[in-house]
RNA sequence: GCGGUAAUAACUCAGUGGUAGAGCGUCAGCUUCCCAAGCUGAAAGUCGCGGGUUCGAAUCCCGUUUACCGCUCCA
């Protein structure tokens, strides 16, 4: 495990010193689980989300794309859920470490009043057998009265305080009462907080005439609300699905881990419509579509695990996750959800509109049934990364660090590079890298020992060197050196294109996922 | 959010009250016909930030920010 972290420890180094990952505002000591893309962080980013968009909008006839706004009305968060479910006050109790949800204490205080009350009753119910008059009892009984009004009168309060989104006073409510942490005993509370799982912002110039708008929590709702503009004017036919890639935010109580858990991050998200009653078979489809997509990558079958949900949203019947091994066990990278039809039907019953879809073949309409797949491009990112990244031993007991980047998301594709500074070569490799940057993200250099330059591309991950040596001049052939291998071989200068055009695009790897 | 630990050059770290250092990397040059070779030279640090103690603080104290670990929370 410790060998784990140091390993995870050195990636996030690695990030840093190679240009992929940096920690946001850095010169004005940052800003918590923020962080910026590098120079080749950037190229590796869009890499990923270009292998996703082309194997769910190219691949799948039936899918198509949009890019919805992250500014949207806000009844939308209403209807999804989002606005009541994440909006918990909450307490610690500084001795214990436990953290409560304020509204929960309250409420177990008001039980315990009620439990009093039973008690009484059936107290008395023992002593005065059949005649017991039980409502009788309740109006007149000292005991029942006493512990009866305190009740209500904490019931007023605690309604009140909510209702006003009071926090002071549900703290206050808590010490009054004398509630304790059935931990530690004390009542040796904190502030009580409120966690927003939205940022909210203001739309409008003016302060008066602002409204209150949240930045979207997750890329879905943009889908669910473009239902019926999508279906109509692409003449969609169920089943068919909407992709999208896009930022989210989330206030998250505990970001951790580097870009595993942001408080800005990036979604790939599709949702497919399909009939009632079929969801679970698409649902089965896309399990099995969205797993061999990951492991067409070729970074290592055994690296991947499903991981069905027993609790389950309050929107879905069915869920799964796709974990991947990270340095610090295996975690989520991608979620697969079936949804029913919670959505379409929220937005139809929120806004008033009729959102279903006619069905010609079962001459009826009926509301869509929903199938998500949801990925962080920033998880796969990491998850790419941490799988790529690799300290080898030579012979001759010298290092390397290596980044086994899949050719296809690499940064960058090859490095062209003069044997020699002199005799000519660098303006030949010059040429060479001016027919492949057309095509390639390339990059030039002819600084210190070749040696030092195969590593230096190592380091991010290039799978092709380009090698213009004085045989070049005669022949026009170069050697091209492999990043895994760290083998060599000779090629003429007019078949580099097709090589490298063949690994570092999509074609090979979709056709694996079409089989 | 609580507790613990930490923060010094782009990276990894040494320095524990008295002149800010090393390795690696970077840059310039020399050398070099294929895997971090060698030589010469250079640049690069508000010692996280703010306050305090002291003749004097990277070093001690307080606060704060950021990160890591544990707990907690989590569609």
């Amino acid at each position: 495990m410790a060998q784990q972290e140091d390993v995870f420890k050195k990636l996030v180094a690695h990030c840093k010193e190679y240009g992929f990952v940096f920690p946001s505002s850095e010169i004005y000591d940052g800003l918590g689980a923020v962080y910026d893309y590098g120079q080749n962080g950037v190229e590796l980013k869009n890499n990923i989300k270009k292998y996703w968009w082309d194997a769910m909008v190219k691949l799948n006839d039936n899918v198509v794309g949009i890019d919805s706004s992250i500014f949207m009305h806000p009844t939308i968060w209403k209807a999804s859920g989002h606005v009541d479910a994440f909006n918990d006050p909450l307490i610690d109790n500084k001795d214990s470490k436990k953290r409560y949800r304020a509204d929960v204490l309250i409420e177990e205080q008001l039980a315990k009043y009620d439990d009093k009350v039973e008690k009484e009753i059936t107290k008395a119910k023992k002593k005065f057998g059949d005649t017991f008059d039980e409502n009788k009892f309740r109006e007149t009984n000292p005991n029942v009265l006493r512990e009866q009004s305190k009740r209500d009168a904490l019931l007023t309060r605690f309604a009140k305080a909510l209702n006003d989104n009071n926090l002071e006073e549900l703290r206050q409510i808590i010490l009054d009462e004398g509630i304790v942490c059935p931990i530690s005993g004390t009542t040796n509370w904190t502030e009580v907080r409120q966690f927003n799982l939205m940022f909210t912002t203001e739309m409008g110039s003016t302060a008066d005439g602002a409204m209150k708008i949240y930045l979207r929590p997750e890329t879905a709702q943009g889908i669910f609300v473009n239902f019926l503009n999508v279906q109509k004017t692409g003449r969609m036919k169920v089943p068919f699905g909407i992709a999208q890639i896009g930022k989210a935010f989330r206030n998250e109580i505990v970001a951790r881990q580097f870009i595993f858990r942001m408080r800005e991050f990036e979604q790939m998200e599709m949702q497919f419509f399909v009939r009632p009653g079929e969801e679970m078979q698409w649902f089965d489809y896309w399990k099995s579509f969205r797993l061999k997509w990951h492991k067409a990558l070729g970074m290592g079958d055994e690296n991947y695990q499903f991981h069905d949900h027993d609790k389950l949203a309050h929107y879905a019947n069915a869920a799964t996750d796709i974990e991947f091994r990270m340095p610090f066990g295996f975690k989520e990278v991608e979620g697969i959800h079936s949804r029913t039809d919670f959505d379409l039907s929220q937005h139809a019953k929120y806004s008033g509109k009729k959102i279903e879809y006619f069905d010609p073949e079962l001459n009826k309409s009926y509301t869509p049934y929903v199938i998500e797949t949801s990925i962080g491009v920033d998880r796969m990112f990491l998850s790419i990364l941490a799988g790529a990244y690799k300290e080898e031993e030579l012979e001759g007991g010298e290092t390397r660090v290596v980044l086994r980047l899949p050719a296809v998301l690499a940064p960058v594709k090859l490095a062209v590079l003069p044997l020699i500074k002199k005799d000519g070569l660098p303006e030949k490799a010059r040429e060479v890298m001016n027919t492949m940057k057309l095509e390639f993200n390339c990059q030039y250099d002819e600084k210190d020992s070749i040696g030092k330059r195969y590593r230096r591309q190592d380091a991010i991950g290039t799978p092709f060197c380009v090698t213009i040596d004085h045989q070049t001049l005669q022949d026009n052939t170069v050697t091209v050196r492999y990043r895994d291998t760290m083998e060599q071989e000779r090629v003429s200068i007019d078949a580099l294109h097709t090589m490298i055009s063949k690994q570092v695009t999509g074609a090979e790897l979709f056709n694996k996922l079409l089989q």
